[in-house]
DNA sequence: GGGTTGTCGAATGTCTACATTATACCATCA
DNA sequence: TGATGGTATAATGTAGACATTCGACAACCC
């Protein structure tokens, strides 16, 4: 086989465009949580015909981004307090898994990206800058689970983001003094590097739980309804 | 309202239908991996049209059952045993959570399901009767998830187990001594019994790991490639 | 007035037809 | 002989039309 000079055409079908479209519009808020899909909408404003649309929404519906009630229609999925605790406990399980794998292998580039990364975090909270921090701080667990090698954990990760991001916009608020953050994330990146692997596991899952319960309190407070974290 | 007389009649869309016909199909083996499946042909034997056909198996394709090609057709996935390596990490994390979680709720009701199950392992594995150890094996695990009252862990697993379904007959085949099974089984459900949640979840997560290895390296040797379960 | 029933509009569920694309096969030519 | 190019065929991708169903509101009866 001759070298690989040409790379792929993309070559994306109008159902993958509805897709990543559909799924965009959700992530940013575009779309709110409850909100009504109707199909023949979104087909006319994206210039297209419905069949694409519904087969988009159907997969939405299996990543549980949206729920679709029959004849009734399709509505961004609304995320209870309940919800959010599972995705966080859901969370903490998978990154510890990621951590633990991630420390097994330890390439050296991976070790000075995650460094580089809580460099980054320090420096942004020194400058008061919480908007970047949390940027940082979700771009740190993301490059995690890349580095984990694990393309179902990615995966399942990035689901379970996307549906945080229907409740809250992440890179926008934060839910820990700036100074705990880079702390704790400082913490698991030197369990990494002395290959402690069950520590780092169980360090990232800490504070994982820890926000989680805290957002998870807010949504509770925010819908009036009893805490479920705790349980 | 006036009493319950009649009964909700199912009411299931065809598109419902067909994604639990080809999911059973697949999770039965009546679909081999790497085996196309024609949109036509489905939606003619099932005496409907192309279009709901499409929709379920765009839903299988989120779901990891099947994948899709541009205009080249659609194939029930092939599980490799870098596939099963990464089903079975994340099945033990996750597994590992539901056990965790149990442990700190630990109705009478649900321990009692459990030890049930337990004896039950132990009277097949003494009559020598593997297939029904094997099956009650599987359902000692999804009781776990299900009592876990944690809907994402749980749809995780259904969907992992299907995926390892398509490698392979669960309810058929062992790989530990039956003695071995029945030992591991009982270990789990004394930690749960004494409320020892981090033990529970350890052991049951390197039980898992135990029976992924063997399952890996059984997958590798088939397909000739190397074994990609120990990194 | 309260509750039931009939009707209408709108959206989804489904079907059929057509357009597009990939693959296999065969003819052609250096 | 082997590579190149064209063509046929079959399957997927998409569009539009029709059928079905739900929800709301009005009409009606007691």
């Amino acid at each position: 086989m001759s070298a690989q000079v040409f790379k792929q055409v993309p070559h994306k079908s109008l159902r993958e465009a509805a897709l990543a479209a559909i799924r965009q519009a959700i992530s940013r808020g575009d779309l709110k949580p409850g909100q009504r899909l109707v199909e023949s909408d979104i087909a006319e404003q994206m210039g297209i015909s419905r069949a694409p649309v519904r087969e988009a929404l159907r997969q939405l519906e299996t990543a549980g981004l949206v729920v679709s009630e029959p004849h009734r229609g399709t509505f961004v999925t609304e995320v209870s307090a309940t919800d959010l605790w599972e995705i966080y406990t859901l969370r903490a399980a998978i990154e510890s898994l990621a951590v633990r794998l991630v420390t097994e292998k330890a390439s050296a580039e991976m070790l000075a990206q995650l460094q580089q990364a809580v460099a980054d975090m320090a420096q942004a909270a020194r400058e008061g800058d919480l908007s970047r921090l949390a940027a940082l701080d979700m771009s740190f667990h993301e490059t995690l689970c890349r580095a984990s090698g694990h393309s179902r954990l990615l995966a399942a990760w990035l689901s379970m983001i996307t549906q945080i991001r229907i409740f809250i916009d992440l890179t926008s608020t934060l839910y820990l003094p700036a100074d705990d953050v880079v702390r704790l994330h400082t913490e698991v990146v030197e369990h990494i590097q002395n290959g402690r692997a069950e520590e780092a596991g169980q360090a990232l899952a800490r504070h994982i739980l820890d926000v989680g319960k805290h957002i998870c309190q807010e949504q509770a407070r925010i819908q009036g309804t009893p805490d479920a974290c705790g349980s």
